[in-house]
DNA sequence: ATCGCTACTGACACTAATGTATATATCTAA
DNA sequence: TTAGATATATACATTAGTGTCAGTAGCGAT
């Protein structure tokens, strides 16, 4: 009974990845459509149209379009984790601040953690920690981590560390805010305004190592 | 023939507002929303739930949902101007920079811009000029205002004047920041959280005021 | 080779949100 | 008081997007 339909127009032959691939496809796809069209811009359709399967595929693989999103976050959440540790280990940070902030803006742009932070601030009062990762805390974690980092071993003052939590901050507020808001900031064209926003950085790092190395107010 | 259907229960009595009245508080609580759950949290049938009145009316007052983000937009638009215009008005700035920060980050925070910028950097690739008004070439205006109002009429170097250029960017970087995901890099109390960014935000205006008031640097 | 597992698909059901049509109530003005 | 204008309501249409189901096809293992 009930004869299944056959498609009239062959349907293109089946690619068949590993689940493994799959996922990594899907969240790419899902990240890109993050990053140049927002959060509503997150549709099952459209990125399944993207990388060249049917939208079923995805929620076979995710579960739903919440789970998605939530393996979205845990990705870029570990990416940053990754980041973070290996920028720690590679050096002391105090000595070369230039570094430390391209390495910061490379994650909060490239890596696309800006616009993700950004979205789960928005929704913030409902943020629920996901699967054990809580996306706001693990970031106030690793600022701390830098802090720590930063002041090394040496006894210090209260003063000096709310000093050296609050050149962190800074630099972490002015990486997220350049990698949404940068090219709004800017009017110059592509090519100049990534010089200008090097330039930028390293203004920066010097303000504030100088500021950090040398506590000569209050 | 198709008689109307009469209500059985008694609705409640009509209020019936003007239109200039009926459409702040729509967008009041649009406002609210966006506030308290992102952007997806702008649903019309919501929006007029807490508003209390049916959601075509909405329709009415804005043509479509797009129109209603787009008068959000203007307004926003416009309080910002406001703000700035009578910021700059009020005194000379470089002289007192913890009050222009105080200033920025109100702006940014209570009156919800960060997270409207936010929201239009997210959609940027397609974000239009909607009826005149170009969000992002707004913002940059206002920050070259900001650039020329501190520099004043003296004689400038280009040096100095990238140098305020920096220094304002990095101000409103660290505002916009403070206001998307300031609670995040916090982990204290709310009253707590209120001081220390007041002394965060003390900080850095003496750190840009000294910064800039004296380029010793390279 | 063929067998089983599961990635994958097409068709469809369901829901929720926007938008439309038309009637009604309230305010202002004469 | 009446009349016009319009802010508002109810009911419905439409669409778009998520999620379900049952069947298909590719790949690895025996």
């Amino acid at each position: 009974m009930a004869e299944q339909k056959k498609p009239v127009v062959a349907s293109a032959p089946r690619r068949r990845r590993s689940a493994e691939v799959a996922r990594r496809e899907i969240l790419d796809a899902a990240q890109h459509r993050l990053d140049e069209g927002g959060p509503d811009a997150i549709r099952l359709q459209e990125i399944a149209r993207d990388v060249g399967i049917a939208h079923p595929t995805i929620l076979h693989h995710f579960g739903s379009r919440d789970g998605l999103i939530q393996a979205l976050d845990a990705r870029a959440i570990h990416a940053l984790s990754d980041d973070v540790s290996a920028m720690l280990q590679g050096r002391r940070a105090q000595d070369s601040g230039v570094e430390l902030l391209e390495r910061l803006a490379h994650t909060m742009n490239d890596l696309g953690l800006a616009r993700l932070i950004a979205w789960w601030a928005m929704r913030e009062p409902n943020a629920r920690a996901l699967e054990g990762i809580d996306p706001p805390a693990l970031v106030r974690n690793i600022s701390q981590l830098i802090c720590s980092q930063i002041q090394g071993d040496e006894a210090h003052s209260t003063e000096r560390e709310e000093l050296v939590s609050f050149g962190v901050r800074l630099a972490v507020m002015a990486m997220f805010g350049e990698a949404l808001i940068g090219d709004i900031m800017s009017p110059a064209g592509a090519e100049e305004r990534d010089t200008e926003r090097h330039r930028f950085r390293a203004w920066l790092s010097e303000l504030l190592v100088e500021k950090i190395a040398d506590p000569s107010d209050d």
